[in-house]
DNA sequence: CGATCAATTGCATTCGAAGTCAAAGATAGT
DNA sequence: ACTATCTTTGACTTCGAATGCAATTGATCG
C-alpha cells in the first residue's frame, strides 16, 4: 500500500508539476537517459526491444523532447527568423513560408517591423534566439548584412536584391514584369500620357519597377510621364491621383502603379470621386497579383508574383545553406505572370 | 609579438567561429561568468564599475546572451505560440500580436494550420518548444484544451469561445454585432426576403453570427430566410449567390454574410454577373471590418472588430497568466463598431 | 583604527538532451 | 568452448546562462 501510494504520488508530481524529462522516462522504463535520447534520434543504434520499452514509457508519461535543451547542445534550434515590414507584406507569403518550413521540421519566429528603423533592435533579438537562418523581406544595410555573415547565420532575402553586395535572394523579375505591362499599354494608340505612382523612396522594389516602366516608356517614345510617390497603401493611391492632376493639370491616359494596393486606390479615386471610367477614360495597371486583383470589382491588369514557387525557393535555399554553410550566394529570379484583367483600354 | 599574435588569433576565433559566450566576455573582462550574467539581469546586485567593465567587453566582442540557454535554466523561453488557421485570418491580427509581444520582450512562434486536422501535430511541436503561452485562433477540442491545462501552458483564445469549457478568451461580440446590422436592415421597409451566407459548419464564430441574425430576423417577424454555406472566401461568396437563387428561385432583398470576404464575393456576383445594383436591388452586409470594406468599391456595411483593443487584451491577458498561473479564466468581450457604409438600401 | 554589517563577487551547481567512449552483450566462425 | 567482431547500452561530459551560497570587498560608525 505504501508502495502504491508512493508510485501514485510520483506520477502525479511528474505529470502536473514539472515537465517530463528524458530522465523521468529513463527511470520509468528502467534504462539510461542516453537510451531515451537515442530513441529520438533517427539513425541511432537502438534495439527494437529497447525502442518499444522506451516508447511505452514515453506514451505513458506524455514525454516530448525539450527542443530548447536539444538546441543548446546540438547548436541547432530548428527555428528560423522571418522578418517582414508589416506595411506591405502579403499575408500569403508569411503563411506559405510557415507551412513549408513546418513540413521540414523548422519553425518560424516572426518579426514584424512597424518602422524599418527598429531593424537593429530586431536583429539583436534574432541573435539572441540563435536562429538557424533568416528570411528577410526588408531592407538591410550592407553593415547589417555583414553581421549575418560574421555570425554565420544564413540569410535569404525575399524580393530584395542588392547590386553591390553578394547575397542569396529570391526575386520576382520586377523590370521584366513592368515592361510587359507597359507593352500591353503601348499596344493601344490611346495611351499617350502616363502617370507613375511609385512606392516609398527607400523601396528598392519600387525603384526597380519604376525604372522598368520609365525605360520602356522612353523606348516607346513616350515623354509625357508624371511621377508621384505613394507608400504602397490604398489611401496613397487615392492621393496619388489628386497629386497627379494637380501637377499636370489633367488626367493622364494611364496610371502605372508600383503595387496592386495603390492601384485599387487609384481606381476608386478615378471611378468614385472623379467619376471617370476605368478603363474607358483611364487605364490602370498594378503589380503583385494579390487576391483582390482578380475580383470583378477591380479585375486589375497586373503581374502576379509566383508566390508558391518563390516561397518554396526561399525555404529550400535557406535550408540548404543551413545544412551546408559553404554554399555560395545565389540569386533566383522568377518571372511574374502577366494578368491582363480589364483595366487596360482596348 | 608572440603575445600580440596569440591575442589576435583568439579574437578572430571568437568572433568568426563559435558564438561569443558569457565565458568569453568574462575572460576578456577579467571577471567571473556570474558577473557577466548578472549584468544582464535587471535588478541584480552589480557595482557600477563592474557593469562598465563588463559592458565594454560585451561591446567589443559583440556578445548577445543566448536566449536558448537562458530559457533552459529559467524555464521561461519568452516565446509564445500563435496558432492561426490560415484560411481566414486577418493579417493585421498576426502582425499586431507580434508587435505587441515584441514590445514586452516576447517573441512569436507562428503556427499556421492549413488543414485544421494537423492540430495535434502542431500541438506536439508547441510542447517541444516550451513556449510560455499560446494564442489560438482555431478550434480546439476540450481534450486538447485540457492538455494546455495539464502542461501548465497559459492559453488565450482569439475570437473563439466555448460554452462548456472554462477558458480565457478575447472575443468580439458576434451576436450583438450581427443584431445591430440586422436592425439597420430592418429599418428599411424594402427588406422582406433575406439570404444568410454562413461560414464553414465547424466555425463557432459563423454559428454565432448566423444565430444572431436568425434570431433578430425572427423577432422582426421575418420568415423568408434562405441559408447557404460558404467557406469565408471570396469565391464562396459568389457561389453563395448562385446557390441562393437556385434554392429560392429569385434574388433576395438582402444578403447577410458571415464575413466581409464573402460579402465582397456576393457583391461582385450581384453587380457584375447578375448586373444588379447594390444597394439598389439588393442590400449586403458583412462582418469584420477588414480594410477593403471601407474602399469605395465596396463601402460595405459591416461590424468592425476592434482589432487593436482585442490584440492588446489578448497579449496582456496572456502575459498576466504567464506571470501568474493562478489567475482564473477570463472572457473579454468587445463590441464591434457598426459601420453603415452604403450597401444598405435607404 | 578596528568592528560590524551591507554590498559585491566568485564558485559550483543546475536546467534537459545529445554525444563520446568504453564496457557489456550478442553473434559467428573455428 | 573460445576467441573475434559487431551491436547495444550506460556513465559521464558538454552546451551557455542563471542562481544559491560562501567569500570577499567596501562602507559606516564607534
Amino acid at each position: 500500500m505504501a508502495k502504491a501510494g508512493t508510485s501514485t504520488r510520483k506520477e502525479n508530481f511528474a505529470s502536473t508539476k514539472r515537465h517530463v524529462t528524458s530522465y523521468d522516462v529513463a527511470q520509468h522504463a528502467g534504462v539510461s537517459q542516453s537510451a531515451v535520447s537515442r530513441c529520438f534520434k533517427p539513425g541511432a543504434s537502438v534495439s527494437k526491444k529497447m525502442r518499444e520499452l522506451v516508447m511505452a514509457s514515453v506514451e505513458e508519461l506524455g514525454y516530448q523532447p525539450n527542443a530548447i535543451a536539444r538546441g543548446l547542445i546540438t547548436r541547432r534550434s530548428n527555428i528560423v527568423a522571418v522578418v517582414v515590414s508589416n506595411l506591405h507584406f502579403y499575408p500569403e507569403v508569411v503563411s506559405e513560408l510557415s507551412e513549408r518550413f513546418a513540413d521540414r521540421g523548422v519553425h518560424v519566429l516572426l518579426f514584424t517591423l512597424d518602422h524599418e528603423s527598429d531593424i537593429s533592435r530586431t536583429l539583436n533579438q534574432i541573435w539572441q534566439y540563435q536562429v538557424d537562418g533568416a528570411i528577410v523581406a526588408a531592407n538591410l544595410s550592407s553593415e547589417e548584412i555583414a553581421i549575418f555573415e560574421k555570425r554565420d547565420v544564413p540569410l535569404v532575402f525575399y524580393n530584395r536584391s542588392y547590386e553591390d553586395v553578394q547575397v542569396t535572394s529570391v526575386n520576382c523579375h520586377q523590370v521584366e514584369g513592368e515592361r510587359s505591362l507597359i507593352n500591353l499599354l503601348l499596344q493601344s494608340e490611346g495611351h499617350r500620357s502616363f502617370a507613375i505612382v511609385s512606392g516609398p523612396p527607400d523601396s528598392i522594389i519600387s525603384m526597380q519597377r519604376t525604372r522598368g516602366a520609365l525605360d520602356r516608356l522612353r523606348e516607346g517614345g513616350i515623354t509625357d510621364v508624371t511621377q508621384v510617390t505613394g507608400d504602397y497603401g490604398y489611401k496613397s493611391g487615392r492621393r496619388a491621383v489628386q497629386d497627379t492632376i494637380e501637377i499636370r493639370g489633367s488626367v493622364p491616359d494611364a496610371v502605372i502603379c508600383a503595387n496592386d494596393m495603390m492601384a485599387f486606390g487609384v481606381m476608386d479615386e478615378l471611378r468614385f470621386h472623379l467619376e471617370l471610367d476605368v478603363p474607358g477614360d483611364v487605364s490602370v495597371v498594378g503589380f503583385d497579383g494579390v487576391r483582390a486583383a482578380s475580383w470583378s470589382s477591380f479585375d486589375l491588369a497586373t503581374i502576379a508574383q509566383p508566390v508558391e514557387s518563390m516561397t518554396e525557393a526561399a525555404v529550400s535555399m535557406l535550408i540548404d545553406r543551413i545544412d551546408n554553410r559553404d554554399l555560395p550566394p545565389e540569386k533566383r529570379l522568377f518571372s511574374g505572370v502577366l494578368r491582363r484583367g480589364s483595366t487596360i483600354r482596348n
